[in-house]
DNA sequence: ATTGACCCTCCAGTCGACTGGAAGGTTTAT
DNA sequence: ATAAACCTTCCAGTCGACTGGAGGGTCAAT
């Protein structure tokens, strides 16, 4: 199988693949003696896997460690099931503040929508004046 | 105040304030003889809103669209609430897609768990081989 | 034989939000 | 007077995950 070829089966760009072999998230394939890269089923597998972990919000280094992980001679992979418990507990992270700065965002516009065109301060907004101020103490570290 | 002030009273770098005057965020500041940038209670105003805006999950170019919105003339401002509206609905978008992409990793981690140990495919771990792969299809576009 | 689609390598650029460092001028404190 | 701590500009680098393009070789079909 070429490479275009894989990227066809995978829905991966040739570009793509080049640059996870670069980085060692694939193994160098063997070659034609064209110079091709020539692909076997495993192959298919192998990428199957760091396209679906990456879909699972993985980072491309994350996946390595897992291809790691998994790939040496241990059957146990404790290892592994660490790793995406950490994944887990980190986006569960995520998700509070993604929800408390959802929430700031609520209050702002609704406090804004009662408040349109009666402005005071300096910025001639009151969005700026009431809305995010206050509320912005609320959502630090939600940055992300 | 001096640059170094305004960092201090704000919690921002001075190489950041420098940054966001470049890019446009805060307006050149009136310089001293000397050539040292001199600043008023507004710019701390300025960037104050600045950090806290950020601080709220929006993008230096989002601040910048707000902060040119409210200064225009205009005492209406339903363009800035548009604008956070707009972004309210992005970021629920993400909860829903972090919040899936979690329970996915959940199943993944309880089907892993009773089953660690009984390998038998070709990366020897059950959590390649059962777990991410199924479960994966239903976090697609979860990425962020 | 020639076109066009593919493949190769290598280098550079993208995005956002900084951050580091060099080389030099200024202010403050001792 | 001198050293430390600040300020200035400008240029380059960082992170992650690619993507684009130049310049060239190969393969399949007409």
């Amino acid at each position: 199988m070429k490479i275009g070829e894989l990227a066809d089966a995978v829905g991966v760009p040739p570009k793509t693949i080049r640059y996870y072999e670069e980085i060692g998230l694939l193994p160098e394939p063997a070659r034609q003696p064209s110079g091709y890269r020539h692909y076997a089923a495993a192959d298919v597998a192998r990428l199957e896997f760091v396209a679906k972990a990456k879909a699972l919000g993985l980072s491309l280094e994350e996946v390595g460690d897992i291809l790691r992980a998994s790939s040496s001679d241990a059957v146990n992979c404790d290892h592994v099931v660490g790793l995406l418990r950490t994944k887990r507990n980190e986006i569960d992270e995520w998700i509070r503040d993604a929800v408390a700065l959802r929430d700031a965002l609520d209050h702002t516009i609704r406090a804004s929508e009662s408040r349109l065109g009666k402005s005071t301060g300096a910025y001639q907004c009151p969005v700026i004046e009431h809305g995010l101020h206050e509320r912005a103490l609320h959502a630090e570290g939600a940055t992300h």
